[in-house]
DNA sequence: AGCACGCCGACT
DNA sequence: GTCGGCGTGCTC
């Protein structure tokens, strides 16, 4: 028999399905993992079984060992392998590993042991010291030993490899992979009476002198008729050893119960299902009919701030179970909506699994387990729960769609919005996306029938969205105030401290992205060739553009009304000291990426601002997402533009949504709330649509300017990015790439299709850990051919010679 | 990528 | 002669 394998060891450029010889005895079905040498070095790696079946198996290597006893995916699951090897430029295990909770894995260990012959007869290795020190070590260890305890005797990593290298290679030792389960499943012991009531008693009476604490236990156990023994052994004061022996004598029966792991949660209060207003209702019909559909499609719920999407998600979920289907609910962060996991909690009960990256190992993987036996019919979580292995899903909601988060940008670089909607066109279940600010390409696509638009207009309560007002930061510098701080803003906040109301300062910062503006007009400088914004570099005084490499000094004066030209961006700890000195009583919190680091950072903060009333929190975009909080009557946006001027095509619609957000944070208590929103340019639409939170006329402008400058949803942006330490070789592998890539682009069939290749220039962040990165940027539509003509690119790159010391990889509509 | 094989130069 | 350098090609 013969087994197709996807091999761990396999990189991109030769992973494909490899066929191993199965042992004669050895079961093996789709799904499952098996240990296979691989490589010429026969190499152990993990592998999993793609199919199974007959034919000739002379010259194939054999699997050496099943790792798994049942089939750790379904072949729905080893399909969405398949999709995601072809859709995001990564391995069939990238897209396995991706799918499953981490105590999934198993954790290998390699190990060395010394070659017995060398054992009892040791060589001279005084010529080789290195190797004699790790030989010496091995024979101490009793001959054999992790790879990791031996590599702690040594400082130089490479001089570790050279001498296992030569062990090795002389035959003096051999490596094996011990590999062992992360997380393993946990049971507790409940003991019950193997006898009857009855008798147990007698029996008790008979061993009271005896044994009073086995009498003990069986009188309990009379009453309770069973327990665990960890219960037991607490209300009698017996051990484990009690327990024991009444096994032996036959009076008890044990056995082992799968104990799940849940991560704590709130208690809460069971609620009834939510009623809904007209306009709610309408929708929920809609919605409702179209899930009932046997091909449901997709739809768009498109909702101001406030106008009670939940309650829809909610009646929707109801109805999906009483379908005797399951739901699935993705936000965008966990750690942001507390009381959105409440409220399923509080309507679903048990029946609700949380998947997120702050659980542990163990919690997330019965979670998962949770959720495979059927148990849990709700799952809630982040991107990577939409992988969860819910059976017949009814509705698979994205609530804001448009967040960045749903997009990863490690390997696999998938969207989650991309796997809901192939898993609900595979399952027969509803995608739903969900947002008050909808991303321009799912509007898209909402507005020209690709799926179904349904809008949410009134607010809840009938209140009015918070006045926005703009202040023009060219005219404060103007007139002598150089701070961060406008002087209406400093009012406003003077005004709240005074009347004991909170205020919430966000600071619009992604990244280092900082860019040059003109004092008097207002203009940013953006590339000639691509219709973005440049990015300023303070190392070499230049303004340059993240998709073609294009480069220009900066000029004292602006090009088109000869101001004042200054480059912008200031930190939250700068701000941070502003407010200092303006109030120097008042107590500020806070919150960005350095202040917020361990799992329950976000949350402590926020309690502390709600609890003890803290009049300001300042922060950066994690101050902008679903708070709530009564008393914050003043929302100040510190820096309306700074997301704005990035060389993104998504700059635009980030900056949208995020204003409108932050400024949807203010009022949402009994009192009127207020927005200030400070800006270099207040003549752009973008940040004047964004303070009117007017989402339509914002759509039109923008889908126009998509449309003129070739963005999605009209083309699509293919990235490669190269990595290195030589930066000369990056730039010279990455232009080796472009060159292949145009030639290519020039034949048939691809001279065909409409093409931009841009590049290679320094990606937007150019250096990380030392090594260098380049960026290609292909735009174009998506379709296979081109994803194909990668894909060979790609795989060329990496078997070429020339091309050693660099790496690359492919994405598609990167956020980065 | 990771690894063995093979073909050359510098030593015991 | 042999040890180890690096260039080459394959992974069922």
């Amino acid at each position: 028999m013969i087994a197709g394998l996807a091999v761990s060891a396999a990189v991109f450029a030769i992973d494909k399905p490899y066929s191993y010889r199965i042992p004669a005895g050895m079961e093996l079905q789709p799904g499952m993992r098996v240990l296979v040498p691989f490589g010429r070095g026969n190499r152990h790696s993990e592998a999993i079984v793609l199919t199974v079946g007959s034919g000739e198996e002379h010259s194939l290597k054999p699997i050496l060992q099943r790792l798994d006893d049942e089939p750790i995916l379904a072949p729905w699951q080893l399909r969405l392998a398949e999709f995601m090897r072809e859709r995001c430029f990564c391995t069939f295990y990238d897209a396995v590993r991706a799918m499953l909770p981490a105590g999934f894995w198993f954790k290998s260990r390699q190990t060395f042991a010394l070659n017995p012959d060398a054992m009892h007869a040791p060589p001279d290795l005084s010529a080789r010291p290195l190797a004699q020190k790790v030989f010496a070590l091995l024979l101490d260890l009793g001959g054999s030993a992790p790879e990791q305890t031996l590599r702690a005797q040594f400082e130089q990593e490479e001089e570790f490899q050279s001498a296992v290298r030569w062990l090795l290679s002389k035959k003096l030792m051999f490596s094996s992979l011990e590999l062992s389960q992360k997380s393993t499943e946990k049971t507790t012991m409940i003991a019950s009476l193997a006898v009857t009531t009855e008798e147990a008693e007698q029996a008790a009476i008979r061993r009271q002198r005896s044994a009073p604490l086995q009498a003990e236990v069986l009188r309990l156990l009379c009453t309770v008729g069973e327990g665990s023994c960890r219960e037991i052994c607490y209300l009698t004061g017996a051990s484990t050893a009690t327990i024991r022996r009444l096994h032996e004598l036959g009076l008890l029966e044990l056995r082992e119960q799968p104990e799940l792991r849940r991560p704590k949660a709130r208690p809460v209060e069971p609620e009834a299902e939510p009623t809904l207003s007209a306009e709610q209702q309408e929708v929920f019909d809609g919605l409702l009919g179209q899930m009932r559909q046997a091909e449901p499609g997709a739809a768009l719920l498109y909702g101001v701030t406030g106008s009670g999407k939940t309650a829809v998600y909610i009646r929707l979920i109801y109805e999906a179970l009483r379908a005797g289907k399951t739901a699935m609910l993705l936000v965008p962060e966990i750690a942001l909506t507390p009381q959105l996991l409440d409220k399923l909690r509080a309507h679903f009960g048990a029946s609700v699994a949380v998947l997120h990256s702050s659980l542990r190992v163990g919690e997330r993987y019965d979670e998962w387990r949770r959720i495979r036996m059927g148990e849990a019919k709700v799952v809630v979580g982040t991107r990577s729960a939409v992988f969860a292995p819910v059976e017949h899903p009814g509705i698979l909601i994205l609530d804001e769609e448009q967040e960045h988060t749903y997009k990863s940008e490690n390997n696999p670089r998938y969207h989650a919005r991309q796997i809901a909607l192939y898993r609900g066109y595979k399952e027969h279940a509803l995608v739903l996306l969900g947002s008050a600010t909808p991303s321009v390409e799912t509007m898209y696509l909402a507005r020209t029938g690709k799926y179904s638009l349904y809008t949410l207009r009134t607010r809840f309560n009938q209140k009015t969205l918070p006045a926005a007002c703009l202040i023009d930061m060219k005219q404060e510098l103007r007139s002598g105030n150089d701070l961060d701080i406008s002087r209406e803003l400093e009012e406003a906040l003077r005004d709240n401290i005074l009347a004991k109301k909170q205020s919430i300062l966000f600071l619009n910062r992604r990244g280092n992205s900082r860019y040059v503006v003109c004092m008097d007009c207002g203009e940013v400088p953006s590339c000639p060739r691509c219709s973005v914004h440049l990015t300023y570099h303070s190392a070499n005084h230049r303004l340059m553009c993240h998709y073609c490499g294009y480069s220009e000094p900066v000029k004292n004066c602006c090009t088109r009304c000869g101001g004042e030209m200054r480059p912008v961006g200031s930190g939250t700890q700068k701000i941070e000291q502003e407010l200092a000195q303006l109030f120097p009583d008042t107590e500020v919190l806070r919150m960005d990426a350095d202040t917020v680091s361990a799992a329950n950072g976000h949350e402590s903060i926020l309690t502390r601002f709600r609890e003890q009333k803290v009049p300001i929190l300042l922060g950066t975009q994690m101050v902008a997402k679903g708070l709530d909080f009564e008393d914050v009557t003043l929302v100040g946006v510190l820096d309306a533009d700074m997301s704005l001027y990035t060389d993104s095509f998504r700059a635009a619609e980030t900056t949208f949504s995020l204003i409108t957000q932050v400024a949807g944070r203010s009022g949402r208590g009994a009192e009127e709330g207020r927005a200030i929103i400070q800006t270099m340019t207040p003549e752009n639409p973008v940040i004047r649509l964004a303070a009117e939170q007017n989402y339509d006329a914002f759509y039109d402008l923008e889908i126009h300017m998509r449309e003129l400058r070739g963005c999605p949803p009209f083309a699509d942006f293919f990235t490669v990015t190269f990595m290195g330490l030589q930066e000369r070789d990056v730039l010279q592998a990455s232009m080796r790439v472009r060159d292949a890539l145009a030639a290519n682009l020039s034949r048939e069939p691809y001279s065909a299709v409409r093409t931009r290749l841009l590049g290679p220039a320094p990606a937007a962040v150019a250096r990380v850990n030392y090594s260098y990165r380049y960026r290609l940027t292909l735009v174009c539509r998506n379709t296979a051919q081109i994803r194909r003509l990668l894909a060979y690119v790609l795989s060329e790159f990496a078997k070429d010679r020339q091309n050693r010391g660099v790496s690359a990889f492919a994405d598609i509509n990167s956020y980065d």
